[in-house]
RNA sequence: GGUCGCGUAGCUCAGCUGGAUAGAGCAUCUGCCUUCUAAGCAGACGGUCACAGGUUCGAAUCCUGUCGCGAUCACCA
């Protein structure tokens, strides 16, 4: 039972008896770290209903929760704040009761008709993953996995755009300039090779939009009407009419693309329960927007384009299906969801990782859907995140200056093992075993970097200013894992190992200790808050706090060196740290090192 | 121009549904490795919470306006 909850009425009948008011609320904070106490009742909201001097008022309450509850011991009043001091026992009882420890903080799943559909990633399949979709697939990923933890069933998947003018344009400089180049022949992971015939046709398309210039034709002109833009266009209409050629090109490079997808996605550690194409769930959009049309809520201007009315809400029209009839973003999305919630019956909700430049797309989007009649539609949350921006400004893939994702991941792994090799800490670990450690951390220090803040907000990333490992750092919290590992390595030997949170009685705790037990029970709530708002951010934050403390706690108080029951108890303190730890850095997809 | 988001220490970020003297890390400076891993600990320095009003006993937090940055308003995705 938390201290909320056992204080709240006795706070509530505290006043009944003093001052004869009835109240409901109550409002508590945890004590600031330099003040006496655990818990703080704020006296300031109970002068609305309690004339007098808030000191006083404190006073009076807390002399009868000091007489009249167990647990609060002792107490002082700073102006409106009623400061408790919480009795020892019990926390010392919230550690020996504790069961599940493994599971701290997670909720068991419970199979009802809330499980939750967490998209993320959805890339073009043109060219390969950068710094962009790395916070993208970071967040997602994350996300997903709090949620589990928090009690929902999870299922983990994206879009792929796999359609469309962008495939064909490295679909068609590859016939053009390819020579039949493939992984196999030139050694090159398949979404670098097609995102290089990406580039030579942009590179072909500039060259014949200066020719067209230089012999007279305006910009606008030039742009549209470059021969090899006009070639891809018609590649998209042979693809549109299944032209065997075409289509087996297509199914060829997406396929190439795929295979190098897979192993970035392999090398950052996250993974997906399904996957959904834009090819082929496009035309289911389009059949329900037909329904759509029959039932009036959507409407076709003269030229056959067909709309949706918005300015009731205070948005625009939007476009549904082009004049030719075609589809656009929206249509595809609308058949996606729809497709989703008939594959997963037990799904009540869905969440779209996808950066805050759609805002305005998925707000329209989840409109139409409940226009369309779905229920679910009230439980679709768009996960916007802001820009990764470089101190150049934004990423062009065209212009190369992309952050590559499988690069960076190399280069925080090389920068781990600079590290390592300087502190020299890895005696006895094979060259196998270090290469995996490197990985881990340098993977560590890149995703507290992106999940630590607030998915919102923009980050801004500098190459050349590469990513701390000291401080608040992945690193910091693995290397505090790592530290009490080599604790309970030790504790092991020396015998001082045993599950058991039992000091002599009448042990009166150490401020540190308290600290931490406080900080470990607050993590179920951390969860639960971090699945509420899709912030990872809550639970990075949560964690280095805990770590930090734990340093403190193990820096000035001797945990092996203690007494026989003491320095049992403070392993088993210690282990549930790092378990809370471990249980914290899973759903961030951190993982964390025996030794560093 | 309309709409949405952001603006906190030199830099990167916390700050929960309004509550005590606004907190961390990096950088700079001081101490601490013959004791459990110094990727650490203890401390110093550093703030007009963009600005101006308003609501309130109380505002970084809520409301309004201004400024700055970004996004968006396509028969692009």
């Amino acid at each position: 039972m938390s201290l909320q909850s056992i204080i709240k009425p006795q706070v509530i009948s505290a006043v009944k008896a003093i001052f004869n008011v009835d109240i409901e609320q109550v409002e508590f904070q945890s004590t600031r770290p330099e003040f006496e106490g655990d818990i703080t009742v704020v006296v300031f909201p109970l002068l609305r209903y309690i004339k007098g001097n808030p000191a006083v008022i404190g006073e009076q309450i807390g002399e009868y929760l000091k007489a009249n509850v167990d647990e609060v011991v002792n107490f002082n009043v700073i102006k409106g704040f009623l400061n408790l001091v919480i009795a020892d026992s019990y926390y010392l009882d919230f550690l020996e009761n504790l069961k599940n420890l493994k599971t701290w903080g997670y909720k068991e799943i419970k199979n009802h008709e809330d499980s939750v559909i967490v998209e993320y990633s959805s890339p073009n399949t043109n060219k390969p993953l950068h710094l962009g979709h790395v916070r993208n697939v970071l967040l997602g990923y994350s996300v997903a996995e709090i949620i589990k933890a928090s009690g929902k069933r999870v299922y983990k998947t994206q879009i792929i755009n796999d359609r469309g003018i962008h495939i064909c344009k490295s679909m068609l400089a590859w016939q053009r300039f390819g020579n039949g180049e493939t992984p196999q022949s030139s050694g090159l992971k398949g979404d670098k090779l097609v995102g290089n015939y990406y580039v030579a046709f942009d590179k072909a398309y500039k060259e014949e939009i200066q020719e067209l210039i230089n012999s007279g034709s305006t910009e606008e002109e030039a742009k549209s009407k470059a021969p090899i833009l006009l070639d891809a266009q018609e590649m998209l209409r042979q693809w549109e009419a299944g032209d065997d050629e075409v289509v087996a090109l297509w199914e060829m490079m997406n396929q190439w693309v795929y295979d190098g997808f897979d192993v970035t996605y392999k090398n950052i550690g996250v993974d997906f329960d399904s996957y959904y194409y834009e090819s082929k769930t496009y035309l289911l959009g389009k059949e329900f927007i037909a329904q759509g049309l029959e039932k009036g809520l959507f409407y076709k201007k003269e030229d056959g384009s067909v709309w949706c009315d918005l300015s009731d809400q205070g948005l625009d029209e939007k476009l549904l299906l082009r004049s030719d009839g075609t589809a656009v973003y929206m249509t595809q999305d609308i058949g996606t969801a729809i497709q989703r919630v008939k594959d997963h019956p037990d799904v009540g909700g869905m969440v779209y990782t996808v950066g805050n430049e759609q805002d305005y797309h998925f707000k329209v989007l989840f409109i139409i859907l409940k226009k369309l009649g779905f229920e679910w539609a009230d439980n679709l949350h768009h996960l916007s995140y802001g820009m990764v921006d470089l101190p150049s400004g934004k990423m062009k893939s065209r212009e190369g200056t992309v952050v590559d994702a499988d690069d960076l991941v190399d280069e925080m792994a090389n920068t781990a093992k600079t590290i390592s090799n300087e502190l020299g800490k890895l005696d006895g670990y094979s060259e196998i075993e270090k290469e995996a450690l490197y990985k881990t951390i340098g993977l560590g220090a890149l995703k507290y970097f992106i999940l630590k803040v607030d998915p919102k907000k923009r980050i801004l990333f500098d190459p050349k200013e590469s990513i701390d490992f000291q401080g608040n750092t992945g690193p910091f919290i693995q290397y505090t894992y790592a530290r009490i590992q080599s604790i309970l390595r030790k504790a092991k030997e020396k015998e001082l190992y045993a599950i058991g949170f039992n000091p002599e009685t009448g042990y009166q705790l150490d401020p540190k200790e308290r600290q931490l037990i406080k900080t470990v029970m607050q993590f179920p709530e951390v969860i639960q808050s971090a699945a509420k708002d899709y912030s990872p951010a809550l639970i990075a934050n949560y964690v280095y706090d805990l770590v930090k403390e734990f340093n403190s706690f193990y820096q000035n108080v001797s945990i092996l060196g203690a007494d026989e029951p003491l320095a049992r108890f403070r392993v088993s303190l210690s282990e549930f740290v790092a378990q809370v730890i471990y249980n914290g850095t899973k759903v961030l997809g951190i993982d964390l090192p025996n030794r560093m």
